[in-house]
DNA sequence: CTGAAAGCGCTTACAG
DNA sequence: CTGAAAGCGCTTACAG
């Protein structure tokens, strides 16, 4: 039989009504002070901020919610928690979240489906925070394009091209910079072209990212062919697949990868097909995830901080809900890069 | 000037009570169909049910965990989110929430000072949710040891030996026989002893988790030395920094890896100083992340299922929200050593 | 500067 | 099987 009633000792947390009673004040007094209201008297703050610590007295956050319509908190709706990028932007909002005394909830969308995505936004809606939407892919783009009216919301988006929906605050790095960059580098090492192996965009070709756009951008300025792009993935075992393709061809002699993991990946393929990195192909990659510059050959790679991403879409967020300010479009940290060793000059 | 009303033509969202007017029924009628109760007339509830969907009704979930005390809602207390390890169970627990309908929160915790976690866990309990503590290091370790009476909570622990907190259901997998046999396959490749490099873990010593016992287990049963566990960290960095001490020293020739991520900077470090991996010294790692495979050497790990880890948190924690059903400790899927290339008989 | 009233959208006994 | 009442713990105008 399921025990319901409370056992006799144990305390039912403190309400605004009990620090009331034990200040000797109206309940509606100790909300004045634990909002930090200007108009209370000194003495009277004092009063109940004692029955406060001395009853252990915190807001409940639901009955907050609930009452006010809003909630110290955000939700950040992402395709994915794990891949670098993404888990790297998660943990830079929940650190300015935990800085902020914010609450952080997470719903994952895997599908762009339009039931799958309202859902998770009406959800978002309804606990009267925040919301920052991951828009680096399908998903997140289409969670872009269907926001309710009046929920708070800052995106990460891979390009502030796009109309911004009902004005609401994005964050980018200049991806596309960034790949001309590595592409220009591998370029200026004497390759004829370079080829290009995608992760999954925020667009339906694999070819329609921003880094993609910037490769394609180097290549066409330097007079290159331009060739097509080859669909990777987001993992090792991606790369590695693609990797054996591009292994065949004698023509393939520098490879720019979506990310680091598929550049590792790459990297194994190339190897055991006997072609040396950098010797015969260069191979560079996206990121600089923490085991990049530890591979073998240590890995060329673009910078990219989705930490202070993170950080930065909170911090907009932030002043969206509690200023209630408008906000503009932001940009973060310029990507760098960095070159390491699995890039080198042109084979002959 | 903000505003707060609401704009003509703007929807509020449809309450319980707006559904009753539409229905011809009370709210009292309304929140027992969506509550499925039973003893509703099937032509009212389908009056009720026609009138939910014409109106897009959705239960405000704040409402509905301060009226109940409860919600369908549950917080994850962690220390970290981008280790493989925690963010492979995080993944977990957050996809059977996300098909149970559950919304994830997740609240780190980064020392195991009092206050913090004192905190993280009063948040947690005011959600009206249930709490999974990933307790694979002090600050979890910590959190098991303050939880407040009457919250739903199941953990992920690295040895079920200690005395389970008010019979809290705990996972975990047998870090302990997987460290075991993996110093076993060194010692029988013929190493003479094995040097252990220990991720930071829920006891005070680098020494002290169970991975560190296994692996000391093994090496006194075969009789070999017992060398002082090293200290590494999370990252490859720190790999790479230990292991360019262990490479100093001619008597090491097999290393094994409190996670693949030291592994991978060990790897580095002993290819710079010139050991050939796995000629001269043999490397073995945890986890087997997913680079991990690609690596080259590739490398020999222990496989750990932390995604079914997760999962089976949340289905722990599900029944004892749902059912309110003691549920005992509950063991997961065991690891498996996946021996690779990084390991070989020792040298000479 | 402070209090009495009403209400946020739901649920929980209690009647019928 | 269904409804009227009270309440979850707070906030928001409205008075004074």
């Amino acid at each position: 039989m399921p025990v319901t009633g409370h056992t006799r000792g144990a305390r039912r947390p403190a309400s605004i009504r009990d620090v009331a009673t034990a200040a000797g004040v109206s309940h509606q007094t100790v909300s004045r002070v634990i909002n930090g209201h200007p108009s209370v008297r000194p003495a009277t703050r004092a009063r109940v901020e004692a029955a406060i610590a001395e009853l252990g007295f915190r807001r409940s956050a639901t009955a907050h919610a609930l009452a006010s319509g809003r909630s110290r908190s955000v939700t950040v709706l992402t395709s994915n928690t794990t891949h670098y990028g993404y888990a790297a932007a998660l943990k830079g909002i929940e650190e300015a979240a935990r800085a902020a005394a914010f609450a952080v909830g997470i719903t994952v969308v895997e599908t762009d489906e339009e039931a799958e995505v309202r859902g998770a936004l009406e959800r978002a809606a309804d606990t009267g925070g925040g919301l920052i939407v991951i828009a680096y892919d399908r998903p997140g783009v289409r969670a872009l394009g269907m926001l309710p009216e009046g929920l708070p919301v800052v995106a990460a988006v891979e390009t502030p091209g796009e109309p911004p929906p009902q004005g609401s605050p994005w964050v980018w790095t200049d991806d596309r910079q960034a790949a001309r960059e590595a592409t220009r580098h591998l370029l200026a090492l004497g390759h004829r072209t370079v080829h290009y192996l995608a992760i999954p965009s925020s667009t339906r070709t694999s070819g329609g990212s921003q880094r993609a756009a910037g490769w394609r951008e180097a290549l066409r300025e330097a007079g290159a062919p331009v060739p097509e792009p080859v669909a990777g993935g987001w993992e090792p075992a991606d790369g590695y697949a693609a990797g054996r393709e591009l292994a065949r061809d004698p023509e393939v002699t520098a490879v720019l990868c979506g990310n680091d993991a598929l550049a590792l990946g790459v990297l194994r393929a190339l190897r055991e097909a006997g072609r040396d990195v950098p010797g015969d192909v260069s191979v560079a990659g996206f990121d600089d995830a923490p085991a990049s510059a530890f591979l073998t050959p240590a890995l060329t790679t673009v910078r990219l901080d989705f930490t202070g991403l993170g950080r930065a879409c909170f911090s907009l967020l932030h002043g969206l809900v509690e200023q209630g300010e408008p906000v503009g479009p932001h940009p973060v940290a310029v990507p760098r890069l960095v070159v390491r060793e699995s890039t080198g000059p042109a084979p002959r």
